[in-house]
DNA sequence: AAATAAAACGACCGGTCGTGCTATTTTGTT
DNA sequence: AACAAAATAGCACGACCGGTCGTTTTATTT
């Protein structure tokens, strides 16, 4: 009988989902081979056999992120009408991610962002370059709403982008660092003004 | 003779000043008695005699950063004309104080806001405090441009201050990790957005 | 100059780190 | 049931961790 799946394979996937709910409180750099042995209830050389370096397993860390990422964030919003609709749902979803509920600790990405920012490597490479993607896909995703008339025809869509991750960034301090309860109202005022000035008929700001 | 400050102040602000510059690049977290202990050319007990514990050295770091945020960024400004200018120079210094030409890594307070947004204790505590008197200032800078007419007097001050920190933050961001070349342009369009719907006349944003 | 206090040192503690190497167990295939 | 391959465990290593110790050197005071 062939299995789609060896059972390497299997462990290999649990280590890393152990590892990737691990990653979020202590950061990709807090990762030790025994407390990700620990946390999948094996040995540290066991676990250790699947990926050759502490360094090869943060990368499959970040990946499982990047891949959940796309899953959770970027891809639900193909589905819906192009345009306003769908800078908005990437914004909600961007959020709901970077509170991370279901995650202990904060959004691994800014941690990592913040622990590779000094540190040459392939880690911070394959780091940088998704972090460009996510960029990108807001940027394509204003593009679209400049296409549909949504977005004012001179709006620069890398500004939109940039503002936008702004957002990001400050809500997951507010409700992170500060708990503040009006992180998440502060965080949609200030996503409510980018629309505002990114739209095609600008709001009167004196209503 | 007496003197004003004996010689265990001295290495002790020796050994300070040297964990700074350090903490910069790896953070409070990444601060080792014997990486410190190197650095200000000192045995790892003669530098561990002078604060009883780690958590008590990251504390006093974190101090000495505070005091020179202060001395570099918020200090500055009451030498200023009430209102604009000291919003637009508390900006302008808070940002030359996150790209920290001086200073080799980031921003400790951004790194240490993601290594402490997890591990309560007293350096938490006493960060977050920090961090909200910034946050104070800058809603203050704002409330004093209300009064002198320059922005508007029905502009929320604490979004205000929460919209400026998330350009700092961003920006930080963009400089240190992405090393994107339009990281001070992108900053300062943000902030011109800001200021212009903070604004008591409104720009037409049609022109 | 002698006495005393402050400061710095080097050796060392138990522990954990990442990383090898070898042995054993589990798994998949005949 | 036998066997090869894959997976996991066990163990040891050198390095470093935060922290403690007794001792020596250096400042300061008398």
């Amino acid at each position: 009988m062939t299995r789609s799946t060896t059972k390497g394979e299997e462990t290999r996937s649990l280590i890393l989902r152990r590892a990737f709910a691990m990653a979020s409180t202590v950061g990709l750099e807090g990762l030790t081979i025994g407390s990700v042995a620990k946390a999948a209830e094996m040995s540290k050389s066991g676990v250790y056999a699947h990926f050759d370096s502490k360094e090869e397993l943060q990368l499959q860390v970040l990946q499982t992120a990047v891949q959940r990422f796309i899953d959770q964030v970027a891809r639900p919003i193909i589905s819906l009408p192009r345009g306003e609709p769908r800078v908005r749902a990437f914004f909600d979803n961007w959020r709901a991610w970077a509170r991370g509920t279901e995650l202990p600790g904060g959004c691994v990405f800014i941690s990592a962002a913040v622990e590779l920012d000094d540190r040459p490597g392939a880690l911070r490479d394959y780091f940088v370059e998704t972090q460009r993607q996510a960029l990108q896909t807001a940027a394509r995703a204003a593009s679209i709403a400049v296409e549909e008339g949504h977005f004012r025809a001179d709006l620069d869509i890398e500004q939109f982008a940039h503002d936008l991750y702004s957002i990001i960034l400050v809500y997951h301090h507010f409700d992170r660092l500060f708990d503040d309860p009006k992180a998440a109202e502060r965080a949609l005022r200030s996503f409510e003004d980018l629309m505002d000035r990114s739209r095609n008929v600008p709001r009167n700001a004196l209503n």
